[in-house]
DNA sequence: ATCGCTGCAAAAATTTTGCAGGTAA
DNA sequence: TTACCTGCAAAATTTTTGCAGCGAT
């Protein structure tokens, strides 16, 4: 898992402005929370709950309460979900603000991404939209290949 | 599941030209490989191996062989994979001498599905593999939203 | 007669859910 | 105190695999 580059920037956020979210739905910060918030926090890509889960000192908390945390964290749009397409779930903090779209290049040999930032589809998405009558359209794009050092 | 509207023009194949390419390649012809090319050539849309089950004339085969054959025809480049993020994957008859790369257009509420030839993003696929040295860089795209139907 | 393919059953992996008890507010 | 959360266990899905026997070539 080379590729950590990331041509993007997403200042990483403070703990205390993420439990301030939650504390503004009204949402109790308890130790699971905090612990996967800094988690993601600290990693600037795309996390299986599996992989948070073993991030976790000591199994400090469930699985099954990460993958409910992850539900709710996504319905409040503090993460964004995506799919590599293998099959299993992996998020990711957006900044507040932020609505969290942008895609990924992920190497299939060893797994590395690359973040990308732009969008290329807005308005290929309005025009497809209108073409077929469809309303409030979105996408889900990534990428894949092989990555400098695994040609190597 | 209404929109069925494909905007493409895949001709059927014809049953034949199917397992000519099975028996090319030296794999068997056999009851349920022809029952499932059947189902997928009347098939406009990618088809889940639990729906190709259910179209199946009375369990005239295993749900197991049934994965068992989707990899083999995947490997054949008989069909392609295609993934709408909730976690089945999905698959499509590719024409002889296609790639069978193309996008969706996936209702949200319904689940019916607009087939979208255009591929928007060639050029942009190589500018990404450049700038991030990557090679065989290829992408997966689908378009989510709410048809006309779901709108009323 | 091969070797590949199938059905059946079991297992693996991911995700969801019920419930009783615990804790943040 | 009162919801909300958590851990544990069980279940629901999707997908894979082992094995013995059958069948296409």
């Amino acid at each position: 898992m080379k590729p950590s580059t990331h041509a993007h920037s997403r200042p990483p956020q403070a703990l205390s402005a993420l439990t301030g979210r939650l504390r503004g739905q009204s949402r109790k910060i308890t130790g699971p929370r905090q612990a996967i918030l800094e988690i993601l926090r600290r990693h600037p890509h795309p996390m299986t709950n599996r992989e948070i889960f073993a991030a976790m000192p000591k199994g400090r908390c469930d699985l099954a309460t990460i993958y409910r945390a992850m539900h709710l964290l996504e319905e409040m749009g503090m993460v964004q979900r995506f799919d590599f397409g293998d099959g299993t779930a992996r998020f990711e903090l957006v900044g507040e603000g932020d609505d969290g779209h942008h895609h990924h290049l992920v190497c299939t040999r060893c797994a590395g991404v690359v973040e990308i930032d732009e969008c290329f589809l807005r308005e290929i998405e309005s025009r497809i939209a209108a073409r077929n009558g469809f309303k409030a359209v979105t996408h889900k794009l990534e990428f894949f290949g092989i990555c400098p050092e695994c040609q190597r």
